[in-house]
DNA sequence: AAGGCTATCAACCGCGGCGAG
DNA sequence: ACTCGCCGCGGTTGATAGCCT
């Protein structure tokens, strides 16, 4: 604290054992050594402590913070000496109050890393970790008073629930091992899906959502400012559908169509995932249930999601840690990969592959950016890798799964549903899909995650090694028709809310009220915002330390602060996967 | 003017990572 | 392999200022 500004010695009780029991009485700040014991002093620095510090800093330079109360006689612990140069005393820092810059890449950073705040400070000069922390924590406690999302509109992810219908279709066809699918009609289906997704190849670095021209054009909206680059030409009007323009769905539970980009290049500034989405099949009718009530509602806890606070404590939740737009949940390795070994392709294939070690053996990409956090994903996704492996072995052999086999496999999320040779996950996503919404707790919960993901006869059925036998029967074309029809019909904003955001017993009013929100939403231009595209790949465009750097924290000092709209954009085919670096970036980078 | 409430800020606390011994 | 101390980080607390009623 600036000496000027000090309010008084607060009473410190002395509980605490690195600083020992404060000399609370307006001393000099010069350390008394009682029986070979010095005691250290709390509360406010005045300004002479202040001098003597920054006189031991000029002479010995900056560590060695418990010397200072031996060399200087400063009466304070090595943490408090820390703390005051780091927060007050080290040349350069800033004392205004945020810039409007400041406060963007503030929020960008937080839906990045999270409560990261000393990793956040690095990356605004002149700033400290304590004081974005005091300004987030105010921020999160006025925007909750407000009503207000969390983070603005445009640094928001959608997601549109896709999967669903992939899972519903794919999965329950696979499900009901249905040789009709074979010949052309899996690839008739797989190719739909592709040139599905090819059309919304567009990444919104800046956390926008990508939504074809063509689905605009379905859901009435001219497009305007499409893109013509991209797989397809198909052009694609930015479009950007927030929380915000949802009332009562305030916060970040969003809904995103998982480009393959997404998965590739993804962000962590996430995304959140449908519950549902993440539910790569029917469930039973409890663990339904629970999907249900986890998925979007007015007032439910996923809705709260955006609200949390480090600090902040809901009520009824559990502390909530992470930030809505990040998820440890997220495993970067299964974004990259699925969740079952299936890495994509930038032109919009799936291939299948083998764990990481292949992954990066075969391939020179990773993600733009690593980070501890990251490192700790892909090293927990590798485990989950091999432990797949052993998983998928005893799957396929037989379809009796024990109970451990169950909690085995259960980590795995993965879902193989083989197609010709290939597969598609059901869910790249699914692993988070769960615990995105799983605003009650700060731990990525896994037994429920467990409780929702892990069918185990499912999955063996799905890798086409257990016939289960099946309920109701889907011909082909009645299969293709109603996944044409739900792939573009899922991603209507009507639809998809009332069945993937609110929950369908919903009031319809209240659809109607969103649906009405997102039309306005859609109806303005937005300005052209951070996508890639094919004519200028942000990520190519990067510095070279940038795209070979392995911290994330590189790769989001490279963007730009200032324009939060960008104008880049970032298509299949200009950003080959080829051109990223490798993985081993990730997994090699040390930690912090 | 007084009291209550909120925002802001500084500082403390506990914990975990890491390296040295 | 283990312990210990240092350091840094994130969470929390408490004092004060300012605003509102």
């Amino acid at each position: 604290m600036n000496p000027d500004k000090s309010k008084g010695n607060k009473v410190v009780s002395p509980k605490s054992q690195p600083c020992s029991p404060s000399n609370d009485e307006g001393s000099s700040g010069i350390s008394s050594k009682v029986e070979g014991r010095t005691d250290s002093k709390k509360g406010p620095w005045t300004s002479e402590e202040d001098e003597i510090l920054m006189d031991h800093v000029r002479k010995y330079g900056q560590g060695n913070w418990n010397s200072v109360q031996k060399y200087s006689g400063l009466a304070r612990c090595g943490k408090s000496c820390r703390l005051r140069w780091a927060n007050h005393l080290r040349p350069n820092l800033k004392k205004l109050p945020f810039t409007p810059e400041e406060e963007r890449k503030i929020m960008e950073l937080h839906s990045v890393m999270g409560n990261k705040w000393a990793r956040m400070a690095s990356h605004l000069p002149g700033r400290t970790d304590n004081e974005i922390k005091n300004y987030w924590n105010t921020r999160i406690k006025r925007q909750q008073r407000a009503g207000l999302p969390l983070y603005p509109p445009d640094l928001c992810l959608q997601v549109v629930d896709v999967n669903q219908l992939m899972n519903d279709q794919f999965c329950c066809a696979e499900k009901r091992n249905d040789k009709t699918l074979s010949g052309g009609k899996y690839e008739k289906l797989t190719n739909g899906f592709k040139s599905f997704m090819a059309s919304r190849q567009q990444l919104s670095y800046a956390s926008s959502v990508d939504i074809p021209c063509s689905m605009q054009k379905s859901w009435g909206f001219e497009p305007q400012a499409c893109s013509t680059s991209g797989q397809g030409g198909n052009s694609t009007k930015r479009s950007k559908i927030c929380e915000a323009v949802f009332p009562g769905c305030h916060g970040n539970v969003t809904y995103v169509v998982p480009t393959y980009d997404q998965f590739q290049i993804q962000h962590p500034r996430m995304v959140f995932w449908n519950s549902k989405v993440g539910y790569p099949f029917e469930p039973s009718a409890d663990s339904k249930n629970l999907l249900s009530s986890r998925c979007l509602k007015s007032g439910s806890n996923a809705l709260s999601n955006s609200y949390f606070s480090a600090s902040s404590h809901l009520p009824g939740t559990e502390k909530m840690e992470l930030p809505s737009l990040q998820y440890p949940g997220i495993d970067f390795h299964n974004l990259l990969a699925g969740h079952n070994g299936l890495y994509y392709t930038l032109d919009g294939n799936i291939q299948s592959s083998g764990p990481p070690s292949d992954f990066t053996g075969k391939s020179d990409c990773t993600l733009p950016h690593s980070s501890g956090l990251l490192e700790d994903l892909v090293y927990q996704s590798q485990g989950i890798d091999n432990t797949y492996k052993e998983s998928s072995e005893k799957s396929s052999v037989s379809s009796a799964i024990t109970p451990g086999d169950m909690l085995e496999s259960s980590k795995l999320n993965i879902l193989n549903v083989d197609l010709e040779g290939r597969s598609v996950p059901s869910s790249p996503f699914g692993l988070s899909a769960d615990s995105l919404l799983d605003d009650s707790s700060s731990v990525f919960r896994r037994h429920e995650y467990y409780e929702y993901h892990e069918l185990p006869p499912f999955k063996a059925s799905l890798r086409g090694e257990v016939a289960t036998p099946s309920t109701e029967q889907v011909s082909t074309s009645k299969l293709q028709d109603k996944v044409a029809s739900i792939i573009f019909e899922s991603v209507r904003p009507d639809v998809f809310l009332g069945e993937g955001c609110v929950d369908r017993s919903q009031d319809a009013k209240e659809n109607s009220h969103m649906g009405d929100a997102i039309v306005a939403l859609l109806a303005q231009d937005p300005a052209p915002s951070s996508a890639f595209s094919a004519d200028s790949c942000t990520w190519n465009n990067m510095p070279q330390d940038v795209q070979e750097t392995s911290d994330v924290d590189d790769v989001v000092a490279a963007l730009p602060v200032q324009d939060p709209a960008p104008s880049s954009t970032f298509s299949l085919d200009s950003c080959p996967w080829s051109n990223m670096p490798s993985v081993n970036h990730i997994s090699d980078g040390k930690h912090d």
